[in-house]
DNA sequence: TATGAATGAGGGTTCATTCAT
DNA sequence: TATGAATGAACCCTCATTCAT
């Protein structure tokens, strides 16, 4: 979804607060209080009187390490959008055939839904209205990369006749795109089907549909 | 996804003003400029004097038309979801069988989607956490009933043989659900596919897979 | 001190609140109240709130009529600094000698002081740091052109021999500009002495001294 | 313009800090920053971060050292107003005639200047609005010794006919005083011009005017 | 019907200050 | 001596809402 500058933990530099390099651990935890928030409730409907509340201390006490609520959100979504990317990296350039590109793609995306859950629920909901403001600009950029990894691969595979050539590439790529990512909005990690196994399910119905074959 | 009270509109019929008879049709551009807004800042983030702006009129003035802005949200997805239940109820009155009454319920949704487009988008991105206020509990009555549809037309079919039996159902529903309701995100209105010709696409996927057939 | 642009009582046109043309008058009140409040306990240790309640307002009620308190101070200055060069050019202008020009200058700021007492206080003890400020470069502007106009007049007296030549130019200015400027921070309107009787005095001392003459 | 008790520093002794004895050096460093900074940003703008900034440090850790923001501040003008008056009851116990008591007063003011020009700019901007405050009463305290020293002198001179008597000796001592004290907001130390070269110029102007005698 | 002005309840943020280490 | 982390009060500002006109 991004391809964001490799280092980006600081992203706004401005003052001289331990923001980036100290105590990463406590960092990492208020991010993940912060992401449930605004996963559950909403980024603008969240307070961060709210977020600093389920992390047990006070509002003002955020801005020791966070310049801004927006610098939380932007973080998270970096962080995310880095580890996706690293997968799908590496997918990409194991050179292999489409249709397996697509599953590994898909599976790889399910397991990113199960490690960052909140910060895709985020995702889903906020990008389009965040990406047009030049500070998540990186949305965007990311937004694009991946369209040309899903529409070159399904090309591929029209090409290979391993896909149908009867459809609208670009609604093909909207159908996959968002049935694999608004899974997130009713996953639940640590439930009863590990996400291999709804990436199968969903592989199973995106390949070969729900009908019975005739 | 509901089936509201026949009569809605003031939800809470305090005051005296003329909130309910007055000129429907100024009431009705209103809630579709509202709409548009909500549609594309998203609720929390839309300003009643964003609205007003587009409306032409002050901010304030909103309010001899409208209790709340609450009320506007409410008033708008009633509305849709009034109209989506008119289409889904003549659609499952009318005892198709388990794949046609998925392809007309599907059909019907693009439809929906064709004519409210802003109200299913802000359903999209709203109803969830909408719907733990008492007030939008028709929401929540709406999607209960929703899924019951899906559910039975699914089980229909899985025992009649024309869809797998293979797959978990409640996947698959979900699958279905997402797979037709995100399309609101990305279509626009007058485009090049009409909502049928989507529609199609969309079913020839979900039915039949991306896959060639080997 | 400055030149502003011709039109600028709206300084950031941003929104569309009525901040420019509507009801000027109650406007001029609340800047007056805020401007009384600024020289009295300094820009930056004045609340909004303190300035809305000796308006007999809450605080918020302020930005109905203004962007920002800092929208406030920028509009009490360039209102000032206007009125100032109005007068200022009006001598410029006449082509009088040196020391007409000079005595005309000195006048004109007492009568400056006693009409804007509260903006010019202000003015002197803020300038220097928010000249720094983009949005305050007119300061800066008007300081400049200040300059040119004192030097001048300084520089034709010592050519006209009607200034002493032994002196040096720049001091002289700084001593002459303070010497009138900094009387805002004691000036009360109404007490005993005009502003043209002041001038009068400050004259005398400047260009004759105070001590007896040999 | 003052005369605090002997022993300052502490003002409020309450806690068990060392903050009197030990390491009276670093102690003095401190301040000389923190002045630099309250100079130049103002009181009220300068955080204590700020000043832990520029003394290589964090902000925490000047509570080590003072009891507070205000301490630093006070500590700073007390120092600085008892060695100005340590050399104005030099020059008053002097019995020098009116005349050389002004030139001395005025030549040992821009020697102050000199030195503590951060302070004296601090004194200048912030003195009145602190006067009020009981902790700074002896801003206030100076303030009046300075007035009945100038005074006095300024009326010895008009009795001893040294000085004019045509004018308001209350004006004629604000118009000496301010004369020389704002010329702490533009004096840089190290410049081209001595404290005391400065001093001879604004006391030929004081005297005898800029005006060529006829 | 609509305006203009105000309310009042927050919301994000800053900052002097504290304190255990 | 200094740090790191937190406190808590206050601050500027926003915004849904009200109401007299």
């Amino acid at each position: 979804m991004d391809q964001p500058p490799r280092d980006h933990n600081g992203s706004v530099p401005t003052k001289k607060k331990p923001q980036v390099a100290a105590a990463p651990a406590r960092r990492r935890e208020l991010l993940d209080t912060a992401a449930e928030v605004f996963a559950e409730q909403g980024y603008n409907a969240t307070t961060v009187r709210t977020i600093a509340d389920h992390a047990g201390m006070l509002a003002g006490s955020l801005y020791y390490h966070f310049d801004s609520k927006e610098s939380m959100l932007e973080e998270i979504l970096r962080t995310f959008l880095d580890e996706l990317w690293d997968g799908y990296d590496t997918v990409l350039e194991s050179e292999l055939g489409p249709r397996e590109t697509l599953e590994a793609l898909v599976t790889e995306s399910f397991r990113e839904i199960d490690r960052h859950r909140a910060a895709v629920a985020i995702y889903q909901k906020e990008s389009r209205q965040l990406a047009a403001q030049e500070r998540f600009a990186f949305l965007a950029e990311s937004q694009r990369k991946f369209e040309r990894a899903w529409l070159s691969t399904l090309e591929r595979g029209v090409a290979a006749r391993v896909f149908r050539s009867d459809l609208d590439v670009r609604l093909t790529y909207r159908f996959v795109r968002d049935t694999v990512w608004v899974a997130a909005s009713w996953y639940r990690p640590g439930g009863q089907h590990s996400p291999e196994e709804i990436a199968r399910q969903y592989l199973s119905m995106v390949l070969d549909g729900i009908a019975v074959r005739a």
